[in-house]
This record gives C-alpha cells, sequence and structure tokens, in this order.
DNA sequence: CGCCAGGTTGATTTCGCTCAAGCAATGTGG
DNA sequence: CCACATTGCTTGAGCGAAATCAACCTGGCG
C-alpha cells in the first residue's frame, strides 16, 4: 500500500528526475546510450520517493517495466509457499532492478523493499523495449549484468549448501565491507552494518535468534565486536580465517 | 584429462556435426539464425563425442567459447574450497553451456560432465562475437535464456533454506518426472532416473547416507517405490503433498 | 579370487530450530 | 507525565533433522 512521492519526470528537483545529470549512469549498463536515447528515457521514465518500509514491487505483481535505483538502499526479497522468506541480494544506486522479470516477459517473482529513503525511477516497459531495438548493445549490458547475478547466485546455493552458518555471516561480513566497511592500517576494520539482525538473518538463511547467538560466538572468540550496528573487527585475517572449511587432512 | 573423441566439422556423420539438421535447433536461442548465419556456426564449431564420466570443462578453464549439447546427458558441477561439490543443474540436448562465462568474459566457474554418452558442438567465441553483431535477437534470447536460468537458481536458493530435505528430494522427483516420467492413467507414476543417488543427493545439497535413509523414509510412507533407478510412484497426489511445508496454523 | 565403488544401515553427535521468557528502546493514549 | 503496548534483540532449555563415523553388503571387473 505505501506507494511513495511521484517526482514527475519533468520536475525541477535538482537530486532527481534527470538522466543527464544523473551520478551513477556512467557505471551502469545505461552507460551506451546515446544522447538522444536518453531523451527517450527521460521522457518514458517515472520517478519517485520511498521511506524505509515502502515496498517497490510486490512478488507476483504485474511487471509492467524496470526500476532504476537513483539513491538509496533496496532489499529484494523472496518468499515460498510456508511464508519463509530471505532477503536474496542489496541493491544500490545505479542498479536496475526487474529487468530479468521484465524481459522473461513474466511477473515479478521477488519483492523489493526500499531499506533506506531512496529514490527510485520507473522505466516503461515500451521505453524499454525501443530502447532495447535503437540500441542492441543495451541488451548485451544486460545479458552480461545477468551472467554476473546469475554466477552470484550459483555461488549462493553452494554456499548455504555447504558453509556452516558462522562461515556464511562471516562471508556477509566481508561482502558488506566492500561498500560500507573502513579498513584500518593495522589489518583492522570498522563497519557500519546497512542492515538490521533480522535482515542479516534473512540473508544467510537462518532464524533471528540464530543470529544472536552467531554474533555472540563471533565475540566470545575475539573476531568481532558488535555494538548496534556498529561493527568493530580487530583483525580481518582472522575473520577471513572463518571462511574455511574445518576439514580433516 | 579425457577430451573426447573429435568428429570434423565437415563429417559426413549424420548424427552429429549439421547444424541445418540438428533435432534440437528449432527449440533454442539459436533458431534465431538465418541461413548464411548458420553456415557461419556450421564452419566455426567443432563436434566432439563424451563418455559418462569424461569432462566438458572444468571450473577454473579459461572460457573459450560455448558448448551446445546436441544429444545426451552433461552434469553442471560446482565445489567450494572445501572439497563439497553439489550438482547445480543438468543441461539437455539443445542447451548451450557456458554461455555466461563466455559473456561475463570470465573462466569457467562450474565444470560440466557427461552422464550419459553424448555429442557436444564446441562454438569458438569470435564465431559467437560475429553472430551476436550479426543478429542482435540471439543476443535477446540468451538475455531471456539468463534471465530463467537466475530464476532457478534464487528458487533453489530459497528452497535449500526453508524447505527440509524430504520435501526437497520429493521437489526433485517431480521435476525429473517432466522429462523422465511415464503418467499412468489412475494418477501413478514410473520413472527411470538419469542419476545415481550420489549425484541426486549432490544436486539437494545432502549427503549420500542422507539420501538413502530419505529414500527409505518416502518408501515406508508408501510414497514411492525405488528399485535401482527405476521409481513407482502409486499417487502422484501425495507425492505433491510432500512440497507443502508442515505449518503449525 | 581379491578388489573397489556405490549403496545401505546403525550409533552417535552436532548444529540450528522451536518455544518461551525477558529486556531495552520507542511510541501512544489517558 | 505515567501506564501500557509494541518492536527488535537476546538468552535459555529442549528437540530434532541431518552430518559424521563406521561397518557391511552388493555387483562388476581385473
Amino acid at each position: 500500500m505505501p506507494e511513495g512521492r511521484t517526482v514527475g519526470a519533468g520536475s525541477k528537483s535538482s537530486e532527481c528526475g534527470n538522466c543527464f545529470t544523473c551520478q551513477t549512469r556512467g557505471r551502469t549498463e545505461w552507460c551506451v546510450l546515446e544522447e538522444d536515447e536518453l531523451e527517450v528515457v527521460n521522457q518514458g521514465k517515472v520517478c519517485r520517493e520511498y521511506l524505509p518500509g515502502d515496498i517497490i514491487f510486490h512478488e507476483g505483481d504485474e511487471c509492467r517495466g524496470v526500476h532504476c535505483i537513483e539513491r538509496g538502499l533496496i532489499g529484494v526479497r523472496k518468499m515460498d509457499a510456508g511464508g519463509n522468506e530471505i532477503l536474496l541480494r542489496l541493491s544500490h544506486p545505479g542498479d536496475t532492478m526487474g529487468y530479468r522479470s521484465f524481459l522473461a516477459d513474466d511477473d515479478h517473482n521477488n519483492s523489493a523493499e526500499a531499506l533506506e529513503p531512496s529514490v527510485i525511477c520507473f522505466i516503461d516497459g515500451s521505453t524499454v523495449n525501443s530502447l532495447l531495438k535503437m540500441n542492441p548493445s543495451l541488451g548485451l549490458r544486460f545479458l552480461r549484468h545477468a551472467a554476473n547475478d546469475l554466477n552470484a547466485a550459483e555461488e549462493k546455493v553452494l554456499q548455504s549448501a555447504t558453509l556452516p552458518v558462522r562461515a556464511r555471516f562471516a562471508h556477509l561480513l566481508l561482502v558488506l565491507k566492500d561498500r560500507y566497511g573502513v579498513a584500518g592500517d593495522n589489518g583492522d576494520l570498522n563497519l557500519e552494518l546497512p542492515l538490521s539482525r533480522q535482515d542479516m538473518a534473512a540473508m544467510i538463511g537462518i532464524r533471528p535468534e540464530s543470529m544472536s547467538r552467531t554474533i555472540r560466538s563471533l565475540e566470545d572468540d575475539d573476531i568481532a565486536r558488535f555494538s548496534g550496528r556498529r561493527v568493530h573487527v580487530p583483525s580481518l585475517k582472522s575473520l577471513v580465517n572463518e571462511l574455511e572449511v574445518p576439514e580433516g587432512l
């Protein structure tokens, strides 16, 4: 039900709604577009703000186009018949969501929820289709992106099948490090988590109680210290060690 | 090391090597190719036979092009640092393998092994690139394919995180049904498994011992009867019931 | 014949889930 | 301003599903 605030495509707002000045464009698939093609996007899109907890789309919703994140942080969730839910991945500014369902001509097969205040542009399906026709390299860009997503997904399948919870959580921390971490000189690390404990639990497919216990166990072994969403890791090396499977020789 | 037997592209063999007569082409991404483009494929490819156990490529190998399955059955495996291995999926005639690593310009990130005697055509990278340039809709086809693979992978992540072993195995049987099953009139089902117990275990991410026990438990409940690779399911309905999560109301 | 890989079975352990309670921070209405 | 829900997180006790360790059985094959 929360639908966010619409910001007109023609808005003069300096912080949203103009693809030509969009900070993130250069690093995404849209960077292959020419001036005139960008103008097509600019006309055909609708831009919105969302607050934490707002839903951008639900699993099962009809997919009418793609969503491009301009600012904020989005969680992509998927749930099964029994109501169990996992957090598949985080999406960041520059990421395009829903391109997969759109291209497969399918309904959305996961849901997207704002985790931070976010600005998201919606690009209408017919616009996307004409862009794909105008500029074939756009399709190849998305193809490459899909290839990478697929790798990540298969990696996740492997990990959740073979690694114990503690190793999966250590892995999650190391992934979050790249974007949210500040490495110290002496091999230590400070981290500001963008996620609640519940959501971290959902990312590695465990219950919140198990998340608490896993955090506790890392603290007991002096691998990391947690205080709210702040984490301090005294030795990055020992955190990396957690990834290794405890193997008999 | 087992490299299979090369069958020249110009071979007169009636069973392999000619894209124009290839039985599977119509149902795959290659069906969008025109006559002259097909001729390009025909020139640029190398065809080989493989016996069960032969490796088509290893995880980490350099990816020089794509492999198209003409006949047989291929298992796609992936292993982690600790030597744990899972069977990600089966690939069948018409499927193209390795397109993902190729498009991402990456090394192979999983390995492919023949599970049955198979015939596989290798299409050189430069050939694939020129085809993509000649016919942009080929790329879109692969994009759609990648989208579907991605769905499947995310579905698998969800399932292995939330469903118990027995339900995952029931699900596997139902998937195998579509290709290897013969449905009876009265809601029963006969199935000829293409996989060893070990490989089925690897598909749902469990140990072989657990596979044995799960089979036993289904037999004890008269859900299915196993004899070697033959399976008889008296009531398809009761097998489908196994998918549901045992939920408290 | 001995050997070996694939499969089954049993005993035991361990990891993560369930159920339940408690606690701190935040909000809400009288 | 206080009584009270509510929400997110933590902790404890007990349970259960699957892993582990180990033995053994089968069929194929040199």
